[in-house]
DNA sequence: AGCGCTATCTACATTTATGTCAATAAAAAA
DNA sequence: TTTTTTATTGACATAAATGTAGATAGCGCT
């Protein structure tokens, strides 16, 4: 056996790019492919590297965990930012491709699957709070006055946006083939939805 | 140490009890809870056993994802046919229900966190595939006949039912307090669904 | 060039999970 | 009762994952 010619890395840039790398096997491997051994070799390192970065495995899944809350959370940050301000379909269509994205639905559905074990770890909900708290009410200027209670429909109108944007995400594919929706037309679905979702500007009533 | 007291069971009910415990482990620990060694004890029986009966734990996990996905199964059946026949509002309401609860979801969850490991295992879905045929027609009555291709809505309207539900059930307490809904009216959110839902029978246009 | 720091490595130790086996006991059958 | 069957068990064996420690080598600094 030769020796290993050792890449040196800056600390930073090596825990970047296990982040990296275990972001990728959790989406295409799954919880299992979460283990120290497997994500060094993934890395062309040992796992030795990856202990001494992240303390141990439970230090590395929790900052994959962080890693990955910060990135949905910018991805939606950027993705409404950067769309043109007033105007609460594109808004809420990008909320919902953002938060259907594979990666972000599976840090969703790890974290119900994981007990307590992160329990703590949903900071940042500051940030996203003081988001949502000025997404909604755009949303809401836009409803008619027929509705008693603006700012609740337009919560809910975003919740709507955010669930099923994540069902989809997790089993869309899997549900759209049994209930006979070609890939075509669960493609489409998000466009649908949303408008259904314009739909609900229009007045109410009319029987 | 004296010896422990053998409680013989019938090899099916041994299983059975297996299945309902490791389910209930999964629901309130996680993938984290499904080891032969902790389900056995949870059990009062010895991971021997377990394994006497499943073979292995890929085995055991196997099972379970069978013994839930017949579970899934069953309770949509049985919700759905014990709703006043053709009122597609109720339906659809128990339809979200049902998805939305807890164990349900978690079984999702975790085959999408899964990998290929239970590739194979999404059996049934012919079962549930002809329950869907008869269910989307009796949607699509009900709309008008402004819609164009009413077949094609009303999957879209079982669509949409099934994937905020399992949003709702994976992330809803969550994203609802991001949102700033409290928790009563998180909990009003499938009967706003259902509303909205309805309103889609009404004629299209009028914009 | 020489030095210090530390990211990285290999090799080993430990812990945890899984699987095996022969003995045993509970229940049914004879 | 005796026999047969097999669910169950404890003890052991093996495998897999995690963690530890000392040595080494890459890189910045002087």
């Amino acid at each position: 056996m030769s020796k290993a010619v050792r890449k040196r890395r800056q600390p930073e840039e090596a825990r970047l790019e296990i982040m990296q790398v275990a972001q990728r096997r959790l989406r295409e491997i799954g919880i299992g492919g979460l283990n120290v051994a497997d994500v060094a070799k993934d890395c062309g390192m040992s796992h030795a590297t990856v202990i001494h970065h992240f303390g141990s495995t439970g230090g590395m899944r929790r900052a994959l965990v962080d890693h990955m809350t910060d990135a949905l959370l910018r991805d939606v940050i950027r993705r409404i930012e950067e769309s043109p301000v007033p105007d609460p379909p594109a808004i809420l269509q990008s909320l919902f491709a953002t938060l259907s994205e594979g990666g972000h639905v599976k840090l969703i559905a790890w974290l119900s699957l994981s007990g307590d074990e992160f329990a703590a770890d949903v900071h940042g909900s500051a940030q996203i709070e003081s988001l949502f708290s000025q997404l909604v009410p755009v949303v809401a200027q836009r409803l008619p006055a027929g509705h008693e209670d603006r700012l609740l429909a337009a919560r809910r109108i975003v919740f709507l946006t955010a669930t099923a944007a994540m069902g989809y995400g997790l089993g869309g594919e899997t549900w759209a083939q049994v209930m006979g929706l070609s890939a075509d037309e669960a493609a489409a679905f998000p466009a649908w939805l949303g408008e259904q979702i314009n739909r609900m500007w229009l007045p109410e009533g009319n029987s």
